[in-house]
DNA sequence: AGCAAATTTATAATATTTTCTGATACCATA
DNA sequence: TATGGTATCAGAAAATATTATAAATTTGCT
């Protein structure tokens, strides 16, 4: 049942001849009639009635031949599945980012649906704890998060360097100075993400080992919401610079750079270090290195 | 592509390793590794990530075990249909006849349909002489006609012995008689078939050769016309007994033996010599040999 | 109609290609 | 480093093809 044989069988019907058939195939006329009767024995039928002059059809040759049409169809088809795989006309993606890492990848994704718009994208918020295990198990197929996981079986692009500012509003008190000290900041009150974070366990260990008090009034599930409640003076906080660069132009807050805490952030595709990379994945790789001209490397942690 | 390799490439995603997929099929480790990556060549694509630890499918493996589940339904399918074929459950019959074997045959075609309800068959009326290079040609399986077609391309199958019988009304004035010479026929109205056949062609030389003149008044298409024009005394006929069987009984109709005319009629079913029957023709065949336990060989001719 | 030539299919021996196996090297994981 | 699995290789087995030839059938010709 090798397309093959099926193909063999087809011509022979067609040609109404199996020498005729050998002839269109470029086989020899024994091949052909070895390979109809090879067929014949496999599905317990004869197909062709060779009693008469003009090879005849059985009904069950007739039936075959329908078939054998499909299975021609089906491979067809897989074909050009296939082909849509690898020209990057077909498959799915499962991206997932830490929110400030999916915050500065909603423009690569509009990007990258602008440049292949017949593949699925999915851009999933998760924690930044679990992407890389999630990458690694296989339900994301790339992870963006914003610190060096370490792990030798996820490969690292560099995407984009930020840092953590620490910002106030405009009717802070702290809203003129440029730099500042940390000890400074024993009395503000701080409004914090509510996600375990490298970040926070920096700062966290920053503020101990100066010793000065941290007041971590608020735990907000958002970035957005931060910023809301730094911008109406309801605290202060650290933020990546990427997320309130915009605020700080506009005027809406002010940063203030903090002597001791100077923290670089980076943004960072991983994917698994042995895993083949689909046809969707490395398009979106690539996608991003265009847009992300990788600056002289930061500080390497956070 | 062969239905082989995919089974292969099925039990590899399935067991999740080559060496399990090989001991499934019985096949050594390296056999199934070939195999695959033979498909893999095949197809342009890789199918399987061999990267890491778990076996995994890339895009296009996962493509490749849809389709290769729907080619196995297609196979599936296809047996199921050639069982059929062979179990006589399926198929489709069409046989020809002239006008008074189909009358036979009607009986015969309730009987197979009640014996085979899955088998389509079609009786089509045509013209005796129409029918042997009908059945030649192949645009019939089956033919019934009542003559010999003397054709050695065709089998030939007797069914049914008939008499040509000389039918007159109840009214008519030869009613009474049981049997008469053909000289007596010679002032009759006879109404006759309008169909050139070796009946027709027989009556007339028979006439001919006693020198008696034979008045075809009336020509009529079909012998339900003709009976019932005799049956209003409106002329007579010579019809297949097997005709006018019920209404001889009923006495609606007279039978009345002539001397110099004694006709045997054999229905007969023919297919071609050297072509082999669908098993829908065989059974056909069969049923039709059980029903007429054919008689003691009466005259061969006509 | 009948015979010879030509065409087609079946068969058999042989050749070629494909596929499989066993041994072994390799690689990753625990 | 031991272990389980995969790749690779050479040789073996199996499947498939070819050439040559016989048998059957058709065709063309007289």
């Amino acid at each position: 049942m090798s397309p093959a044989l099926l193909q063999l069988f087809e011509a022979v019907a067609e040609e109404g001849s199996f020498s005729g058939a050998g002839q269109k195939l470029r086989k020899s006329q024994p091949a052909v009639s070895l390979a109809v009767k090879r067929l014949e024995a496999e599905l317990g039928a004869q197909l062709i009635d060779r009693g008469s002059r003009t090879l005849r059809l059985t009904d069950a040759g007739r039936e075959v031949l329908r078939y054998s049409k499909q299975f021609r169809g089906l491979e067809r088809k897989l074909r050009v599945a296939l082909s849509d795989l690898r020209d990057r006309r077909a498959g799915k993606l499962t991206v997932g980012a830490n929110e400030s890492a999916a915050l500065y990848l909603l423009g690569h994704v509009e990007a990258f649906l602008a440049r292949h718009p017949t593949i699925q994208v999915e851009l999933r918020r998760s924690l930044s704890s679990r992407i890389p295990e999630a990458v690694l198990e296989g339900s994301l197929e790339l992870g963006a998060i914003s610190y060096d996981p370490g792990d030798p079986n996820l490969l690292v692009h560099r995407l984009y360097e930020d840092r953590l500012t620490f910002v106030v509003s405009p009717q802070h008190r702290l809203a003129g100075r440029r730099r500042i000290s940390i000890a400074e900041l024993g009395e503000e009150r701080f409004i914090a993400h509510n996600v375990v974070s490298p970040y926070r366990a920096r700062v966290i260990e920053t503020f101990r080992r100066h010793q000065v008090r941290l007041n971590m009034a608020i735990e907000m599930p958002t970035i957005e919401t931060i910023r809301r409640l730094v911008q109406r003076n309801l605290g202060v906080a650290f933020l990546p610079k990427m997320c309130v660069e915009q605020q700080i132009q506009s005027g809406a807050l002010r940063e203030v750079s903090v002597r001791e805490l100077a923290m670089g952030r980076t943004i960072r595709l991983i994917h698994p270090a042995r895993r083949l990379l689909s046809q969707a994945s490395q398009a979106f790789l690539e996608l991003a290195r265009e847009r992300d001209r990788p600056g002289p490397a930061g500080e390497p942690g956070s």
